[in-house]
DNA sequence: ACCTGAACACCGTTCAAGT
DNA sequence: ACCTGAACACCGTTCAAGT
């Protein structure tokens, strides 16, 4: 088959899953694929756009989460999916850069609202709160890279179940806990 | 005079500040100072151990702030400091991953216990604010690189009182409003 | 001590030309 | 229609050698 753009995004995927952002080069891309670089860009318009659509891959699950999972579920799930990839917090930066209204977003201005906010209160939450997540995670990540903790777990043979580090911090609260707190502070509450 | 570290950060600053973050290359940077780029790097370690000391200087103004500012304020400040610089979140994000000490944090967290806060408490709280504030500003810019409004103003010329954009925002909420909302709800209350 | 020259191992993107 | 070849204009970093 002559290659397509769908197929690019999934060898995108595999090399962001496997190697961190860093590694996702249109050159390296080009030769997972066994192309030239410039056949990419007969199907794909930029790398912009190529990660963008990488990112929407990953956050599909996070679109309508079956049954009716609580807001606070649904950004634990949001961090664990993105804080395993390498630098995934500035991926995702980019994405919703490009599309503010990516997966979890829908989803959680449903879930504001069954919680008592008007419709423009919810959007506005909303955005609130996945600024906080998406800086959260970013900095959690940007501190495991730049100075990072002895006997990093490197993820790989681990069954589907893992879902992250939670080493001991040395002074500061864990990453999860305080996720956890970020995000009780900003539900809704009477006020 | 030789060169020295103290005169390449300063060109880069300087660089940051006209051109953005993309274009603080340590080639460009080198081109600037009428070296070959091999001299930097007599002089400083790394980009981004160069980066970070940039980071530094731009926020040594919030570090102790005159009389006292409220912590809303303070992190008003954060935001009009960062938000004209092309890219200024993505650069603190690199630059707390290096060192989560850096200048607004300290008197956020001062302020945090003037609020009633518990030291352990203002620790935890101050790394949540930080992340939020980091998040929206880091997003408020992609936002606005990716999608740009039409008639972007282009800080130049303008006088020392410039703040920002505060362009009439299509559907959302303004960044400066969303913004203080996020502050809002984080600040520490009776609960 | 301080810097150059030159290399190593890369980037994203474009586009005439081939098949 | 789809891809190659080759270029354009770049990167961060290292290091022997010069002064």
């Amino acid at each position: 088959m002559p290659l397509s753009a769908a197929a690019i995004v999934e060898a995108a995927h595999r090399l962001l899953l496997d190697y961190g952002l860093q590694d996702v080069s249109m050159r390296r891309l080009a030769g997972e694929l066994d192309v030239r670089p410039g056949a990419l860009y007969y199907h794909v318009p930029s790398k912009q756009q190529l990660l963008a659509d990488v990112a929407h891959r990953i956050l599909a699950p996070l679109a309508d989460p079956p049954g009716t999972v609580g807001v606070e579920e649904l950004m634990r799930r949001f961090r664990a999916t993105v804080l395993p990839i390498r630098d995934g917090a500035d991926l995702m930066l980019i994405a919703f850069g490009l599309n503010p209204g990516l997966p979890p977003v829908p989803a959680l201005r449903r879930g504001l609202e069954r919680l008592g906010l008007a419709s423009d209160q919810a959007h506005e939450r909303a955005q609130i709160v996945m600024h906080f997540a998406l800086g959260a995670v970013a900095a959690e990540q940007n501190a495991a890279l730049l100075h990072p903790t002895p006997e990093t777990p490197d993820r790989e043979t681990t069954g589907p179940e893992a879902t992250g580090p939670e080493a001991t911090g040395p002074e500061t609260t864990g990453g999860a806990a305080l996720y956890d707190e970020g995000l009780r502070l900003l539900m809704p509450t009477a006020d």
